[in-house]
DNA sequence: AATGAATGAGAGTTCATTCAT
DNA sequence: GATGAATGAACTCTCATTCAT
């Protein structure tokens, strides 16, 4: 029984050593730049021990997808989270964890949201992550905190915002772009800030002299 | 002289047409997926044809990511273009014909960002189309338009907006977006507007009169 | 372990299979015009599996030279085998070991003094061979045996006898070629004897009594 | 007719250039590293051009053998050019302008005697060049100047101390040769004194009787 | 469970050569 | 006479994958 179990756990092991190396690989060539030789060689096993685990060289990737989409809605904040939570600011933080989980995982991301999604179209999880985001949406709509009452676009838009900014970081490293921080804060507040019904304290230009 | 005026409206043809069929083949399989023997045969030559068009493949991809920015560039209006035009509505529909050569010229718009930037980083026109978007800014920022001072900030949040949306309607082509018009729409004015020194008229809640 | 030891045995004798028809195939061909190909099919392989024992093309040519040299080294008498030799008698021997392996080995003599040379320019073993004549051309020298004393250009005039009929014998194999002893020995006698301090035996009109 | 004239002295000029193109790309790059193309650009043709002149690659190599035996044979001293030499002076003489014609004409010698010979065998010209050596030791050997009586024998030990010192020349132009003049010299005077009848005035001390 | 050995398929590229113009 | 255009065949080398051990 020790034996077996721990040639179990041996086997989940390896299982995860080859996904770990995998996703490196992946993000670092892209889809057709990894090869089953170089991953053999990061896990020190041979490529034939590949396959024991695997079926082959698309069942890998299938998998990374849906784990990193995975990983990504473990990331962002469930909607019970917070019960008693500013919707708008739960809404906002959001997004923010949504960049915050692009950069720091990168190669999740790509996964996600970049690799080679035209060449090998598949339904992943994807859509789970955007329920999440409407579902945000959704509140802020109900509670009248927005202006539009188009759920579906508004959700949409914002997620194109945010897309937009972490893709870009991710994708072009050596651009110059503006102080990270502000930059970020910068298109998720306009995004957010320009569908609230009333129009933010910070935004709005004081004292107005009565005519 | 009219064979070889001939000969040389055919060559300019064929040469048209193999770069037509390369960047096809390049959007849809991804840099490593293309072969030059796909392309041969997609253009109904043999291989070797190819060579005496193109040094070789990457030859064909560099011109192509070129020709695309060019494409790019030259969608965009002109800085002097519409003298008497206000800078804001210059900007919108700025931004709003990226969108649309994003929509319109896929293949395009992949080669001159979504496709293997990491893998093969080189000195493209790309930054002249930054470049372009950010005299845009700064001129609404000279005349006070916004409130934001930052340019450079301010023009990567917005291209950051303008290329979130495109990207994801061009890779997700089957995700159930929201109208496509009203939402690039909200996508564009929500970024631009929550910059105006004064608040839009359509955006703001007109005086309300007291009860 | 009997299973590991028969892998291992069937390895080197597949990979001594191969440098033996590459050994072959580049005598016969040349550099150019040897083909993996064509090595695949001489030793009943697919060509990938060449690669499973040789990095490259390059690595097998390399390796048919250094190993030319090595059986040529290893065919020539050592200076110190025979310690109470005649000088004069070693270096002939030397000599006529020296054609025997070209006419033995001629693939062998092939890599080492035929094949471009000026095309693929590198350090090989080459010297050393010349090294072991100049050795035994300086004993001959030291013990006022020859007339000469320039032991470079001794070594090097004989070492052009020896490579001139090794040479001719093996690339004009069809040429009707005198009794091929009775050949070499003249060209080497009449290279060696014609250095001798006193006129060789052998070749001198014995001590003719006066009448 | 001075049209026509004109036009065959063209064809025959061009005819010549692409022969002296040819012979130096087969020297420097070898029988398979010449390409056609290589020496189109040679000759500022194009190399549909080339195959008005010659068959193919191969009629242009086999020419140039064939021409570069000729020349060889034109540089060697004719039999009847100088009536009253002393038949084993013009043996010296004829042994010496056939390594001085290797020397000066390195690709000449090249393709009579180094290059491919075991790829394309077939009956050359060669033959005649060693008739002429042949013609030359008879003519000692019938007037008893020399020691041995196989004409073949001591021809062919002649022709390979020749070969052998000027193919390493040529072969091998970085290897540390002693002084040009000096190791010729040598290489020639051993192969042929050794042949006299009597000692050679030059080389053997002899008795100096007392005036 | 692990792998050494092997390979069919296919990659990019270059070649000698042909032929209509 | 000259060539632009074209190609079939061949090249070296790498890939994902299989299978006996």
């Amino acid at each position: 029984m020790g034996a077996a179990a721990r040639r179990q756990q041996h086997k989940a092991e390896l299982r995860a050593d080859i996904l770990a190396a995998a996703r490196s690989l992946f993000a670092r060539q892209g889809y057709e730049g990894f090869t089953m030789r170089r991953l053999a060689e990061a896990i020190g096993y041979s490529p034939a021990s590949i396959y024991l685990y695997f079926k082959d060289k698309n069942e890998i990737f299938d998998f990374l997808v849906e784990e990193s989409f995975a990983t990504l809605l473990a990331a962002l904040p469930q909607p019970s989270g917070a019960p008693d939570e500013n919707p708008v600011a739960l809404l906002k933080r959001s997004l923010r964890l949504y960049v915050d989980f692009g950069l720091t995982h990168p190669d999740d991301y790509r996964f996600a949201f970049l690799l080679a999604p035209g060449t090998r179209p598949r339904p992943y999880k994807q859509r789970t992550a955007y329920e999440s985001l409407r579902a945000k949406v959704a509140l802020c709509v109900g509670e009248k905190l927005f202006r539009a009452t188009d759920v579906d676009c508004t959700a949409q838009a914002l997620w194109a915002a945010a897309h937009g900014i972490t893709s870009l970081l991710i994708q072009r490293p050596n651009f110059p772009w503006a102080a990270r921080e502000k930059l970020i804060g910068q298109v998720l507040d306009s995004a957010v800030d320009s569908l609230l019904a009333a129009p933010p304290q910070r935004a709005r230009p004081r004292r107005r002299p009565a005519p």
